[in-house]
DNA sequence: TAAGATAGTAAGTGATTACTTACTATCAGC
DNA sequence: GCTGATAGTAAGTAATCACTTACTATCTTA
């Protein structure tokens, strides 16, 4: 099964480090994961992991890195070449929804990296997440506006809004159902309902 | 401040037990309240709280009976007596909305209980609530149809789970500004998107 | 007002947490 | 193939967790 030797060189293994989280957190709440679980992912001893990050915070924080990152690349690789705003956004939309079924532990551990009072590192990583992805929304919107294909009165805040909210959404009802593949099959369908909302005439 | 008086009948007890991990639920992490943090917040000793309830999670269970019997207490009495499906919607829209504002760890409670892996009693709780809150859009949304006020061609399903994602959205901007009383600005704005996505005729 | 029941305190319990320390195995370069 | 640097193990650490126990204060009611 892990075909990884037993020696890896640093960098290796803190990336090897960040996907044991992001597999865990597909699995169990992201705040319950211990070093102790990682480690055991990893097949390695607890106190190996403390030669590569000096502390948990420091784990969470290469993660939230990892996920920006990956996440970024792909929307964006997901909208280039797209003519059309609206196919551009629903581009990004089936790709986002891609990525967390390949990862279903991301949202969550976006979810509650929000939530904590104190402001650490990985929750300053994932604001300026979404605050990136906004701006790339909002860059679509405001082009789909001016080529007609979206609502000229458009809130274009609300729109960004609700376009997360959506993946949220579908989202939660995946957790509900146990089941992360219905996220491909729902997708679509929700996102007609979006679309049918910000075009400028049905 | 605590105007309790120091002995409180059982089921008194168990019900400001219940109104503090909600309040805490609001500034922190669910998954990471303590006992010992609900006991301070109710200024009692922590051994106290096991006379209460059995074990932790038994708090918790009791915590999901509140929020589902409040929520959706407040969405039946804000839907009651309109004639319009869509303006029902709305009204369950936004007392909902306010509902969160009051009670801003509610969201987080319940998207952290669906997430273990483990079947709890409060992780079953919540899935019913969810499903109950479907049943009464799915009705709203079937009526809508039938009075010509909904799109006929619209996806039932895809429609409810967007409606439930709109607020997650809400929830995740207003988790992203630190601020609550966000959602009341934008939660009529995100709405009429939703509207125009599933109304009949824009 | 005495007495039994109820609700509280305070100081435990073992298990588990993030992190450390002392030592050992494996690597790369000469 | 030796050697110094690197990455690993195993057994610790104090702090914190949910929960218990022994005792005490406060209610209720006959």
């Amino acid at each position: 099964m892990d075909t990884q030797s037993k020696h890896l060189p640093a960098d290796e293994r803190r990336a090897v480090t960040v996907e044991a989280v992001v597999k865990l957190a597909g699995s169990q709440n992201p705040s319950e994961i211990t070093t102790a679980a990682i480690a055991r992912q990893m097949n390695l001893t607890q106190g190996a992991l403390f030669r590569h990050f000096p502390t948990k915070a420091a784990i969470w924080q290469a993660v939230m890195e990892w996920v920006a990152e990956r996440l970024l690349a792909r929307l964006d690789r997901a909208a280039r070449s797209i003519e059309s705003p609206v196919a551009a956004m629903e581009a990004m939309f089936m790709s986002h929804v891609e990525f967390v079924i390949e990862h279903p532990g991301v949202p969550r551990m976006m979810f509650g990296e929000l939530q904590g009072a104190e402001s650490t590192p990985a929750k300053r990583l994932a604001q300026t997440l979404i605050r990136a992805y906004g701006e790339r929304l909002n860059r679509l919107i405001e082009k789909g506006k001016a080529s007609g294909e979206l609502n000229a009165a458009l809130d274009s805040e609300a729109a960004a809004t609700l376009f997360i909210g959506t993946i949220q959404g579908l989202v939660m009802q995946s957790l509900l159902a146990g089941d992360v593949e219905r996220m491909r099959r729902d997708a679509p369908r929700v996102f007609a309902i979006y679309r049918r909302g910000i075009g400028s005439a049905p």
